[in-house]
DNA sequence: TTTTATAGTTAGACTAATCTAATAATTTAG
DNA sequence: CTAAATTATTAGATTAGTCTAACTATAAAA
């Protein structure tokens, strides 16, 4: 029973559409968030809201909030899949940097092809994150809960595992190569220093080292 | 001096277009072959003809045949090298089967960067053919004149190399791995018989041994 | 060389997606 | 709890691409 097939725009409303709600408590966002994200104006948003409503992607009412329903969640869990697959590829493969890869993985996101996909998965490995370290849905559209942690929120003693960065900047990331410090990276606080929040951590076998709060706030790990 | 982007469609007429009329002795098409060729109807081509007139990509007067202008050339072989480093993708590292690439290629070709087919065409390694042994355009817009041709259409006497299949079926690979034939294999026709077509050849310093019209229909060569 | 058949074009309408301007509902503040 | 401010919707136009139906060139045949 799958429902025709979408069209670009459909699909970027409704990825607009899940983003937005899953920041909010209440699930749902509004015409003119919307239109802000998408960089349209709300007449638009409105003339697509009804539609997508007749298509029962979304629940929606005149003046009141949006919310997706659950096939309209699926849907927009399946692209975001592809986009983060593609990102994965467009820098593992063809090794664009991290902040390169977005533009075109929004333009790769909407190729309709499920078999491509799941080769691509494959032919990645299977990767579970993205070059950002956002968490790579599964083909039946599961969204592993995202349980990444900064580093300067860990427990002191358990040994965690590099998944990605808060702030890529050239010269964090230079940094972080020099200290050989990369995706993957397991990584085990030593013991937190309470005066100002530097941590001593060890990686692998190397020497034990201290970094400050700054560094251990962008650096991402899960356990 | 890069023209605004052009649209999926009209790519996709460049690509039409480009395709029958050099299959033209006189390099040019008309508006009843094209809608057949991209399934739609004489008078929406009619429109496209006057639009891609006035960007200069195609030299057309009314009830006249069109040709592509230079850069409507340029344009629609670009297309055609992203087709085709697409299709090597998704054979040689997705593993589709050959006729299956042709589908999901049409879609990946119409992707907007140009670095991230300078980048795939890297991460391919620099392939001259694609998965149907057409000839992949350079980065410059230049076409190498598709120089191969089927064994059986070969000179008797001269030597060859074998560059490709036409038919991929895991039968007749698994035959060519048998005589020990493969991409690269030198192979000389020693003999035509003219009764059946079947072709006496030589490869190596193997034996002579004789293949069917069959058999040298599908594999392709170049001198 | 005139007629007929074929091929191509214009006219007018439709859908998807967008916009501006005008209007209406809802919230927020006084 | 009304009035102003905010937010959202409708109305009407626009652009890209498509269609059918009606018309017009050009080419082929008699």
């Amino acid at each position: 029973m799958k429902a025709t097939q979408l069209s670009f725009t459909e699909e970027n409303y409704l990825k607009a559409i899940y983003s937005l709600s899953e920041r909010s408590a209440s699930f749902d966002t509004s015409t003119s968030e919307i239109a802000e994200k998408i960089q349209t104006k709300p007449p638009s948003v409105s003339d697509m809201f009804r539609k997508l409503t007749e298509k029962k992607l979304i629940t929606y009412e005149k003046y009141k909030r949006v919310q997706l329903t659950k096939t309209g969640k699926q849907v927009a869990i399946l692209i975001i899949r592809k986009h983060r697959l593609w990102e994965v590829f467009l820098h593992d493969k063809l090794h664009f940097a991290w902040d390169e890869v977005h533009e075109v993985a929004e333009q790769l996101e909407h190729i309709h092809s499920e078999e491509l996909i799941l080769r691509l998965e494959k032919f990645l490995g299977y990767p579970k994150y993205d070059p950002h370290g956002d968490p790579i849905p599964s083909s039946n559209g599961e969204l592993r809960p995202n349980q990444r942690a900064t580093l300067s929120e860990v427990e002191v003693g358990r040994q965690y595992q590099v998944v990605g960065v808060k702030d890529s900047s050239n010269v964090f990331l230079q940094y972080l190569q020099q200290i050989n410090v990369g995706i993957g990276t397991k990584v085990r606080v030593i013991e937190r220093i309470a005066f100002d929040d530097s941590l001593k951590i060890s990686l692998k076998k190397d020497q034990p080292l201290t970094v400050s709060k700054k560094f251990s706030d962008n650096v991402l790990v899960t356990s």
